[in-house]
DNA sequence: ATCGCATACCTTGTATTCTTATGGGTAAAG
DNA sequence: CTTTACCCATAAGAATACAAGGTATGCGAT
């Protein structure tokens, strides 16, 4: 059977950019290419959805951009986290934890037999 | 330290609307209340949000509603679960669970040392 | 008695964020 | 030479949550 691609949660797509930034630098297509990997394609982040996500995160101060050559030779913006974007990733991270055990209360409880 | 509560991930406010009225037929408010309860005040469902939801879930068929008598003898809309709303809760929370995986996946991988 | 508080309903406006659709361009592979 | 993979980006649209405000009732305390 055919699974399809989860959709994104919205608010979740910034902490699964930055998280995979934090791996090392990268550049859009290779940040979309590295999520459905690591997911095995449930997350699957439409680029219309990814760049101006990017932007957002540079306006935001958590990820620098800078051009560059990409292994197979072509031109790609590549973006790393900064020292903000650290602290972000952890702060969203955490949040995120928080959210799945406020989920878990109440998904998790007793319903009638 | 204070714990503020955490903002609703776009998506999520249905199925804990939904799980909620699994445990019996409850109005607006109380469902706000038993939220809140539930998981210590980390969520709390905003008024602006909890009463478009519940009109958007029984537009869409899931649950039904009825106005009654509250134990403390008040006029309250009383709302309760349709069978495909049952439906929906069972798919919405499989499809919850599969999110947080995707999301472990992702989370939860190495970065740099 | 009346004041405030908890209870209960609802609407409007605003902001954010994702999706869908669309567009451009280069290189490798079939 | 045509398709696939690589790479960037914007615009229109929908959806949903938040903020803020408004109405009204019953109850306990002053």
């Amino acid at each position: 059977m055919t699974r399809r691609s989860l959709e994104f949660l919205k608010g979740t797509l910034d902490v699964v950019i930055l998280k995979t930034l934090s791996v090392g630098p990268l550049h859009g297509y290779g940040i979309s290419r590295w999520v459905r990997a690591a997911t095995g394609d449930d997350f699957s982040i439409d680029e219309g959805a990814l760049y101006p996500a990017l932007r957002r995160l540079e306006k935001r101060g958590y990820v620098e951009s800078e051009w560059g050559t990409t292994e197979t030779g072509r031109e790609a913006k590549f973006y790393q986290l900064t020292r903000a974007g650290v602290e972000e990733l952890d702060s969203e991270m955490r949040n995120w934890e928080r959210y799945v055990e406020a989920m878990s209360a109440v998904l998790g409880s007793a319903s009638l037999p």
